[in-house]
DNA sequence: ACCTGAACACCGTTCAAGT
DNA sequence: ACCTGAACACCGTTCAAGT
């Protein structure tokens, strides 16, 4: 029966490579499975197999360690939402294409998507979020930028647009990564949801 | 000069009285100026002037006190908001009205806001507090349906389309609580929210 | 009924010291 | 460079005992 716990031979033990990605893995799988509330640094380098002090090397502060989560979220956000974005498509397939991507996201990841949101203005690695952020809106905002282009949306700062558009996918995300909306609702849902807000809610 | 902090005079002193709302009101202080994080059952004790087993009277779990809060904070914003509708007014005016008091609390209560939607589905309050959600959205659906009776807007199940509005001013809420509008911004474009709400984004 | 004091099992963070 | 061990100052929660 092979060690479960050490795996001590081979690979090379953990604790000499890469001990940063270790916490970082073993984190996203803590958050995922028991929630944010219950990262712990020390259970954490107690699992990995290193001394309770060890992660201090890596991450100034348990803070530092939940940003680099939240950072990596973002670009794997951004990676799943430009992957699925199809500009040779109409408008509305496309949007339909993105906000599925995004809450499908969402619902996947409802504690990590916490963590991206539960940021107040860090100074320090506010930099890099705000950038990443950045990326990640900037996936809708060419959508709505293309659109105005070839006229399939209304003139205006798109930027605003691209608030609201965002906003209601937030929204949306939010309900379904608190169990308003479970998981399917929200996704088959997402075509009447874009229509909507393509089409707004008086009547035509 | 009076005292400051106990104020063991006339009023009758904190720690005989009302220990459970003054955690309650301490810990929304906490809240509002040091954030959740900072929350810490100890500290409150200490503040208040008891021991720190004290709120376990009154409390089962620091969850419970959290619970509470949000519970608070559910009922006030749902005083707010029925306070601010105008059943008289037409549809966008009244929707503008009922979209302000909404943002303006997450604006003014940020910390609180996330305390509320930071709920995983706590078998335990987790009944009075659908019925808290339930009533605060409450507000949102009879909008819905009045507009609907009125033929102000499309027909379809007022549950779903109160769904999308909500969620478009969650998804507001969350941006402006997180900064990523700053409470003017927010308040100034609620009309032109609103008035996207309701005629889409394709052009007329 | 309500609160206290002590105890237990945890935390995050720091820092000398080891390799 | 990277990690350890001990130490410090906190936590939440429980429970006998006090009033």
């Amino acid at each position: 029966m092979p060690s479960e716990k050490s795996e001590s031979r081979a690979t090379r033990p953990y604790h000499h490579g890469d001990l940063r990605s270790a916490l970082l893995a073993s984190a996203e799988r803590t958050l995922r499975e028991k929630g944010a509330g219950a990262l712990s640094l020390r259970e954490l380098a107690r699992d990995i197999g290193v001394s309770h002090a060890a992660p201090g090397r890596h991450f100034k502060d348990k803070q530092a360690l939940l940003n680099a989560l939240a950072l990596a979220g973002y670009e794997r956000l951004t990676r799943g939402l430009t992957a699925v974005d199809d500009a040779a498509l109409p408008l509305e397939p496309r949007l339909i294409a993105v906000a599925r991507g995004y809450l499908g996201f969402a619902t996947a990841n409802a504690e990590l998507l916490e963590l991206m949101f539960a940021r107040k203005h860090d100074p320090d690695a506010s930099e890099e979020m705000a950038a990443a952020v950045d990326r990640a809106v900037g996936t809708l905002e060419r959508i709505i930028a293309d659109a105005q282009k070839r006229g399939e949306i209304i003139e205006g700062d798109p930027a605003h647009l691209t608030l609201v558009v965002g906003a209601t996918l937030q929204g949306a995300a939010t309900f379904a990564a608190n169990d308003l909306l479970d998981a399917r609702t929200t996704l088959d849902g997402v075509p009447r949801l874009v229509h909507l807000m393509l089409h707004g809610l008086k009547p035509r």
